[in-house]
DNA sequence: CATGAATGAGGTTTCATTCAT
DNA sequence: TATGAATGAAACCTCATTCAT
């Protein structure tokens, strides 16, 4: 088993006040994510940044080795804000009760992170190959999660039989698909609507035929 | 009634010959594609895709105008294609096998044009707002479509009532993501397996609860 | 009455520091203006321009938002030099005598300011619609004053009935001339020379004939 | 004495008709002076000039070796109108009808010559030096062939003395201006009353004192 | 003779990154 | 620690010229 070492330890800093570094990131990262999301991230200049920042171009790179390394906390963001996910026990035993509240959870992380969700989505390429890795690592973990659930509601007989890792996929993609197409969903429905039908949809689809 | 205008004719070209143009446009789009999935739009230089091509950086602006102009081509083919898909008539009169096939073609469609899919998640500040409302006009389009054959169903009572607007932007995204998560999904099923599972899940999910 | 803006405010620069980037400015135009003279605008390259600032080309652009922003400052310091020179009290009340230190004295400015001089000459397309009218301005202010003393001599009959007009436009293009034609002129002549012999000329061809 | 060489035929051209080629290429530099004006020699290109010939580009240069041969046409044209209006003879013994004449068909000239005049003045980088030379010798002619009827008018006492050579020098200009100028002076007055308010003031100023 | 597609050098401009202050 | 001026590579695009047809 190695050494997991957080990828944010990677990135170069000029400064050794461990905890402003974590602040300024933090800071860096969310000020720019709404830029990203607005003109890509190609197309948003490290002085864009700055000036989000109300910093000057040398204080981004104090805390920062490179812009590239902005796509790495946004992923990484993403990634400890699924795993923070996983750790909440929705521990119902019954397996309805117990995907309902997943699915809700979900969309709702997803919402919350809108723009994290569209960053991957659209800028792949600016995460380096061992964070997408590393990413992809906890989309699996959620989907095994996901598949767990089904897994025991397939076993019990509530569930029919089931593809179960295409029908996990399904439910990651329906929290996705609310940050990705939010301007297109929002104009339809409210996030809970969307919950709800959701919810009722996949469970519909999850149960036996009469 | 405005006139219809193909955005193609709006691109700029040093050439009259109009057969010719069309064959090289549709050439270097169909060069330059893979790049800007391997790469990103923006870290595909013209450069690389006139050696794509196998031409010079001139001959590639012999028939565009600029850069972006490759953009509004990929989304075109797009556009094109969908309208075409939808001129088929799956004219079934039974709502389930007429879903059944629509589901398929989709989904068919969105496997041959993965990379026009990835473009258009990834790179929608590349092909202009115009073009982008084009777009969104023939989603609109598709999606209506799939409500029409879900609204059949449902005042038939073949379907149970439902959210037809979200059921139908299910199905949409249904495919889509066989085209974006292919690597994932690629690894589990083949294409015909996943549409087959997807259709019943889909089916399942609009049939009446027993 | 409109709020006059100084066009050089109006380009873009990078630096927020106002008195480096007039300096800076100054000094770039100043090394490129001879450039231009040489090999014209259009066969100046901004790679030529930095080599002869000791500048990257990077740095030009930190203050500077076009190569054209160049000729805009060419065009300026003709206009400013211009509104200082009108600015100067000539105001002997003898028209003869505030007429020979006027065309002395415009004959210096030209001379001094001889390849901006020959840039608005040969560069009128490189400097924008709006400064060139702003340049017109002035050259009408400047042939308005000229007229005005020409005008008072006509009314006390010290100068012949004329086209008081057409004669400051001469005296204009006399000063032109002298930057314009400095090549051939020099050769047969000073400056103070050629100051004398054209103020006899003119002064001669206003005084009312014997 | 050297062999003089038409630059003309050194100028290189896929056709051995002499006469089509003189001709051509009278259309082709008609053609492209007024673009030259407007646009400036630079931003014309040879597709704008070919488009404007109603020819395509490989025409263009059948006729001609290179872009730059346009300018050494236009150059041409207005040396040889010159020697023409040179060998005209305004023999008139009296040296006052002699200038009288003499600065009329000159500002005609420069009138109908107009764009010639200005390519001179904005484009002589884009004559090579060669040419440049020829063009000044014709001037140089012309600034003599002034000279000599000043100087007949000063010997016999109807002008006063002067520097001949200067006051040459500005019936040139005299000429020049009109033309470079016109947007300017047109409003002001017509040709005709140019030419007869400059003539007065030119000779007014070459006439005694009373 | 005529055409116009093709070439590729070179132009202007941007921007991630460094480093003297 | 913070600043922002400076660098220079590399991007997009143009255009004089050639040459196969």
């Amino acid at each position: 088993m190695r050494l997991e070492v957080s990828p944010e330890a990677t990135i170069r800093t000029m400064s050794n006040d461990h905890e402003l570094v974590r602040e300024r990131r933090r800071f860096i990262a969310s000020r720019s994510l709404p830029l990203f999301s607005k003109n890509g991230f190609d197309r948003t200049s490290v002085r864009d940044i700055s000036k989000a920042c109300d910093m000057s171009v040398g204080a981004v790179y104090h805390y920062l080795g490179s812009k590239d390394d902005i796509g790495l906390l946004v992923a990484e963001q993403m990634r400890s804000e699924m795993l923070e996910f996983m750790g909440h026990a929705f521990d119902d035993p019954r397996p309805v009760e117990s995907l309902r509240s997943i699915i809700a959870e979900w969309c709702r992380l997803c919402d919350r992170l809108q723009d994290n969700v569209l960053f991957l989505y659209q800028e792949p390429r600016n995460i380096g190959k061992p964070i997408q890795e590393r990413i992809a690592e906890v989309e699996l973990q959620c989907l095994a999660w996901f598949e767990e659930i089904l897994c025991k509601g397939v076993d019990t007989g509530t569930f029919r039989p089931m593809d179960t890792r295409l029908f996990a996929f399904n439910i990651y993609i329906c929290g996705n698909m609310w940050a990705f197409r939010r301007w297109y969903l929002g104009k339809l429905m409210t996030l809970d609507q969307y919950i709800s039908a959701q919810t009722d949809a996949l469970i519909n689809s999850a149960l036996p035929k009469s």
